[in-house]
DNA sequence: TGGCCTCATAGGCTCGCCTTATGCCGTTGT
DNA sequence: ACAACGGCATAAGGCGAGCCTATGAGGCCA
């Protein structure tokens, strides 16, 4: 089901959050280097696309109708979430010049560092970061080699060397497809339970499944059966689990847009605690500056300011 | 700051999300309805564009590189991010042949609803909703009016002659720009205070206002100080709040993803209790049946499954 | 009433993207 | 081992979307 080409067009929609927030076409077709009949078009193309009135437009400039406003809200939600990954594209372009390199495991990579790098981008418009992307292991040791002056890592322990600061807490997430007979367990099911399911799983030696693997064999005897069925993605792993194939175990922040979608549904699970903290970590007795400085503010803010 | 070019074509991404789930370019290309050449063309370009190898192609098909999952998992969210806008505007095209009408509060209309739409296409794809969006008591009024079938409201009152049910729980989050005082107020501000002073508001009538009145109103004497500044929409509210220009009062759905980029930060409010419930209505006495049925499941469902 | 701001329209051009046709290469099956 | 198949890349041609410049129409303010 491919994306309708109503909406494939995000610049246009940024085009469109312009001129509510500057008041007028003229000033958004500047804002976006283009020239004021071209905007002008794109936008009253835009509304017969869609079949709507979106802007109010007079001799002293342009507003939102009602329809207009409620579209630009969810406009921004799509732009946003480009946004995002335009600074984490740029991140991952190696960077020779770069005056910050991060390392990062794959659920800070994922879903938290994006949203920082805007926030960075923001903050320091001419700081270049260059982002390196592996598991827990590769992030530590690429700090402790120098690699990388920040990096980010999941799970409990610490490695030698490191000064560590909680910038996040994450959850393991039971999920089935909307079928699937533990779907309608609202009590939940048990440790053992999960442990004698063969999952859909990242291949060994993922945080993730190693969380998953201690966190279990502290809560029941029973070891964690091998997987049904190994992937190389989050993404793939989805849709597995949403093709019924099997239950998956995944982070919180990687299935919550899928659970509000309902393409999976989230399963509790009684007495056991799959909580996990997602950790800033840098060389110890090497006080962070500039760049670096920064960044570490930014995620460690998001602590508090994290959505319920 | 308008969207770098190079995210703007979410066409592509989509593609490339394609040629993921299903193994191969081509198979990639028949769904989107376009010839394989196109398809390749298209990659090979996002990969120029890009400076990132993200496929691996192979005599079997084409996979992802790490590159290419990282990538992916980002223009996932952006995608579904536009799927659930697209199905928002579907239903907001006057639905002459509609199978289903639908009013809804502002809050739910752009937060929640146009991801059960995604999930409500996913189940019953010949079902065309009619989204109307109001206030509270227009909401109200249509179903009690018969002009919709189905509701939802904001707040605690459930008018006379609607059916409810509780579809999920919002809480208000006051937001200060990063620089302000409040920012650092650890252990919250108090009712007083937050009644006392000026906020950026949205024109009185609005159901966010009227809650947060009636809240402070029953925790303290002070009555909520005019607003300094009222705006017509819940984006033009962030950014002057972004701006610093003063507090807001927000719903936490409306917010969570500025927090996240730390353009605003939340303030908690000591000893007031800000949640409210977000209600789906029917009139009373009349059955639900299919679609209405089908929507109000996928809504109902939402509670359970929503992300921490 | 003139100047200035807004947005809309018209004409001409460029360039991006698609389609069809074809070739190459690795895999698979007999 | 060889042939058939499936998958991806390249080439050439055509169509259309979108941009730019130039200009016009209408409201607001001095």
């Amino acid at each position: 089901m491919p994306l309708s080409p109503r909406v494939s067009d995000l610049a246009t929609f940024d085009l469109l959050l312009s001129v509510a927030r500057l008041g007028s076409v003229g000033a958004a077709a500047r804002a976006h280097d283009v020239t004021q009949p071209a905007a002008s078009a794109r936008l009253s193309h835009l509304e017969r696309k869609l079949g709507l009135r979106l802007l109010d437009r007079s001799a002293r400039g342009s507003r939102l109708t009602e329809h207009g406003a409620l579209v630009a809200d969810w406009a921004r939600a799509a732009v946003d979430a480009a946004a995002a990954m335009d600074a984490g594209l740029r991140s991952l372009r190696v960077g020779a010049h770069s005056r910050l390199r991060v390392a990062a495991s794959l659920t800070v990579a994922e879903y938290l560092l994006p949203h920082w790098l805007v926030a960075l981008q923001a903050a320091a418009p001419d700081i270049a970061v260059a982002l390196v992307a592996g598991n827990s292991d590769d992030v530590a040791r690429a700090v402790l080699d120098d690699e990388v002056e920040l990096g980010f890592v999941e799970g409990p322990q610490v490695p030698a060397g490191l000064t560590s600061r909680r910038v996040a807490r994450d959850e393991l997430t039971v999920i089935v497809a909307p079928g699937h007979p533990w779907a309608r367990r609202r009590s939940g099911i048990t440790p053992a339970e999960l442990a004698a399911t063969p999952l859909v799983s990242r291949e060994r030696g993922s945080g993730t499944r190693r969380h998953l693997e201690r966190a279990v064999g502290s809560a029941t005897d029973v070891a964690v059966a091998p997987p049904l069925l190994e992937l190389p993605s989050t993404t793939a792993i989805k849709t597995a689990v949403a093709e019924g194939v099997a239950p998956a175990v995944l982070s919180s922040l990687a299935v919550a847009a899928d659970l509000a979608a309902r393409t999976v549904v989230a399963v509790p699970v009684r007495d056991l605690d799959l909580t996990r903290d997602l950790r800033m970590v840098h060389r110890r007795g090497r006080r962070l500056i500039g760049p670096a400085l920064e960044l570490s503010a930014i995620a460690h803010r998001g602590v508090r300011a994290r959505p319920r």
